[in-house]
DNA sequence: TTAAAAGTCAACCATTTGGTTGAATATATA
DNA sequence: TATATATTCAACCAAATGGTTGACTTTTAA
């Protein structure tokens, strides 16, 4: 969990998530749109592989990486797990709105 | 995004969101489950208070903590958005294992 | 067989992180 | 009023992060 999140703090390596998700990338291609070096580009790569969000592929001197949609899944539970707790602070909160509303009359 | 997920990217913090997720607490209530000291603690409050995802009263010396979700939320907006994709992917592979397993007869 | 291309590795650097301790602040209580 | 309680602040430290550059390896293509 600590590698699946702290691998998503970080805006170049979700701009990347992003483009794995729609379809399988080189390292290349993955760099690309950023302006840094190919070698800062491998390292986020490599903390993105490290948290299993991204698994890779090599043939010859091509690395073809994609998203783990399962480890994705894995942090989206955790959250989920959560949400009923903050739907039901809100859901509480409705109620108390509404009890005043109904104590103006 | 950045400073959310940076915040869930450690176990002492996601700890302190499971507790306040229940219910509300102070800041003493929050750093008694772990092993250091209560600046330490009190550091970690403020990195989750960065992020939105703790929000904080004050009463006298009391500081109550609570969750806010719907920065919780956003967070789990951002996995979702992406959920498709790999659903989507998965079922794809699913239908080529369906095939391979048909042209198996 | 020579050169270009795709990546990684290692050394380096500044900044951030996660912890410590001791002092400071503000509030409640005896 | 003096003291205990709740909490932050500041200075410090070691380790991790996110970037750089230059050298290196492996594979492909001329």
């Amino acid at each position: 969990m600590d590698h699946i999140f702290h691998a998503l703090a970080d805006p170049t390596r979700r701009q990347m998530v992003r483009m794995i998700a729609s379809r399988e990338r080189t390292v290349s291609e993955l760099a690309e749109p950023f302006d840094m070096s190919l070698a800062a580009a491998s390292k986020h790569i490599k903390v993105l592989e490290r948290s299993g969000l991204l698994e890779r592929t090599v043939q010859g001197r091509i690395h073809t990486c994609r998203l783990n949609g399962d480890v994705m899944a894995r942090a989206l539970e955790w959250l989920r797990f959560y949400e009923r707790f903050w739907t039901q602070q809100f859901d509480a909160l409705e109620r108390e709105l509404y009890k005043a509303k109904k104590e103006e009359h």
